[in-house]
DNA sequence: CCGGTTTACGAAACCGGTTACTCAAGGCGA
DNA sequence: TCGCCTTGAGTAACCGGTTTCGTAAACCGG
């Protein structure tokens, strides 16, 4: 049978309560030589609390959830590590939760998460149009932080992002300003937060320069390595068949994230088309995979593991209770020239 | 303040008792019409029993603990997606740790784990010359589940493996059985269970092609994409500032993982050496990036989801008291021929 | 030496479920 | 109709910690 506190005061001839004491380092309520002694006791016997116990007196589990949509993302691994590493920092332990950016799954898993007496949640959401999930941990009074979506028809709630309309400014800012630049536009999920801001952030560019919305060429996928392939080969394969045959319908692309980038230089790669020479590409993440194609695809990067460890400290101070200086962090983009562009200094 | 079952049972004029019994489906003690009262109230309420109560009482937390050393290498998140996936429709959850292969990492988890009162653990463990977290849950008669490695110096536990030698043996047999083959290997990190049986695999067909061992080259990477590169890199480089300057040290290259291979492609690529007419590559796991890469990475293939959810499925029986049928499961890995090999029919 | 404050520690009440045990009522065969 | 078995439901004892409160002893200045 596993040993209890009681056993151990038993043991040392004292009360729980001082066994408790020495156990959660209270500084005051024992002598330093009882103290010591039930310390010693203690690693003898590799005594563990049962965190069923604690959790039911003191209503901490130190445990946290982290809800993403699809741990295979190759974008996710990394924020899950950002994430974990602070955690564990500070003596939290991780829930990893897929949602498939379902809905259901993920109210279910908030649900199943509070039942376990989470002490908050770091929610990369679905969707952002619906709250449901929120209401229910607004409900309890569970802390949580929103990651890298803004949850509409949400006041808005503590959270880390990234300045998506800032990323997309860059990229399409670089290629736009480019003599006789014709652009594609790969957006991401159209419900999802970023791929609108992304968008906004195009839309920017394309105003500041004076051009006509029609000038750049929209695509809608969903933001897998297939439909970049897809979509630009589609595009290709109509520019192929048609009757002028020499114009290319776009000489850049921007992609909603890098695996649409990399499907979309595979689709080039099967038209033979040259990259950058005749077509420029840049993605949207910097994964590690962007660095590992050929040739290396230029991309909007994200700093991934500081995202998930920021929100994690930003939990973690929510949790106790102090007020973070500010309810948002926002983190900046930058654009990473590699391979898949012309690089021309400008 | 939360709604407690107390609440419940004041509410529909029953006792504590009789709403835990309604509440866990138990088909005795209660009457049909109470019960359906009793559940409406429970639905409107919107009630959520708590994990620590309910822990408390059963000693089950219907979590489980998945400790891998990283998932940030590309090889686990399609893993842990398995886990998770099997898990999750089992009704467990999953605390995510990563150990770094960090023995003593590992070891922290397993007790904090314990301490959360996981019902199981699956350990894809970092070392296999060490036993000792396993002595705790082993102590606490917690279940576990041992990931693709061998703990040497542990009664053989339940657990699921690759067949790691067969998987060296398929690549090594295609490689070597070719004319005048001249093989590098690029092993893993020595201490894995893994890389022994691979090496193991790799001397079975040396031998039964009768050849000496000396006539494979061996270099000691550590997994990474760099030391792929750097150790094939050196190789070329000393290849290239020698005498004789004709021919390749090597015209075939066997990594232990793709990553090396990858980064041995990428050495080959930078001293243009063509892939696969001079050099031949295979790795071994078969993550998504293999399709990836320029050309596209022959490897052995392992059933990488499975393990994970096979894993998982393990472990429940153990949990739920079922003694499974076997106390390992092995699994078949394949050889997958893409771009890197010549892919010649013998 | 005395009243008052501080300190060390134990007793017991919680936290919110589960479950063994008890008991009354109802059903049924003899 | 009696006794027995089944069934619905309540009582209370857990599970293993934390924490409030009470008390006795130690300590303190005057």
């Amino acid at each position: 049978m596993k040993i209890t506190i009681s056993d151990i005061a038993k043991q040392a001839g004292v009360s729980k309560a001082t066994v408790s004491r020495v156990l959660n380092h209270h500084p005051e309520g024992v002598g330093a030589e009882k103290r010591a002694q039930i310390q010693t006791i203690l690693n003898e016997t590799g005594f563990q609390p049962s965190g069923f116990a604690r959790g039911l007196a003191t209503g901490k589990s130190h445990s946290i959830g982290l809800i993403i949509p699809n741990i295979t993302n190759p974008f996710y691994p990394l924020l899950v590590r950002g994430v974990e590493d602070a955690l564990n920092r500070a003596g939290y332990s991780l829930f990893l939760c897929n949602s498939d950016g379902d809905l259901v799954k993920e109210k279910d898993y908030v649900r199943v998460l509070m039942e376990k007496g989470v002490d908050g949640v770091i929610l990369n959401s679905a969707a952002s149009d619906c709250d449901c999930q929120l209401d229910l941990l607004e409900a309890q009074g569970v802390p949580y932080v929103t990651l890298d979506r803004i949850i509409e028809g949400q006041v808005l709630h503590y959270g880390v992002f990234l300045d998506n309309r800032e990323g997309a400014r860059l990229a399409t800012k670089y290629l736009l300003s480019q003599e006789g630049c014709r652009l594609a536009f790969l957006n991401g999920p159209a419900d999802h937060s970023q791929s609108k801001l992304r968008v906004a952030g195009l839309d920017d560019v394309v105003k500041e320069e004076g051009l006509p919305l029609s000038s750049v060429r929209f695509f809608q996928g969903d933001d897998s390595i297939q439909s970049g392939q897809l979509l630009i080969g589609e595009a290709l394969d109509t520019w192929k068949q048609g009757p002028d045959g020499i114009d290319l319908p776009f000489n850049a692309v921007f992609a909603g994230n890098d695996l649409m980038a990399i499907g979309a230089l595979r689709a080039l790669k099967l038209y033979n088309v040259k990259v950058p020479e005749e077509v420029q590409v840049i993605g949207f993440d910097d994964i590690e995979l962007a660095q590992l194609v050929e040739p290396a695809l230029s991309t909007v990067s994200q700093p991934t593991f500081e995202m998930g460890s920021r929100s994690a400290e930003l939990l973690l101070q929510l949790i106790n209770g102090k007020k973070p200086r500010t309810k948002t962090v926002t983190m900046k983009p930058t654009l990473v020239l590699r391979g898949t562009t012309k690089n021309l200094n400008n």
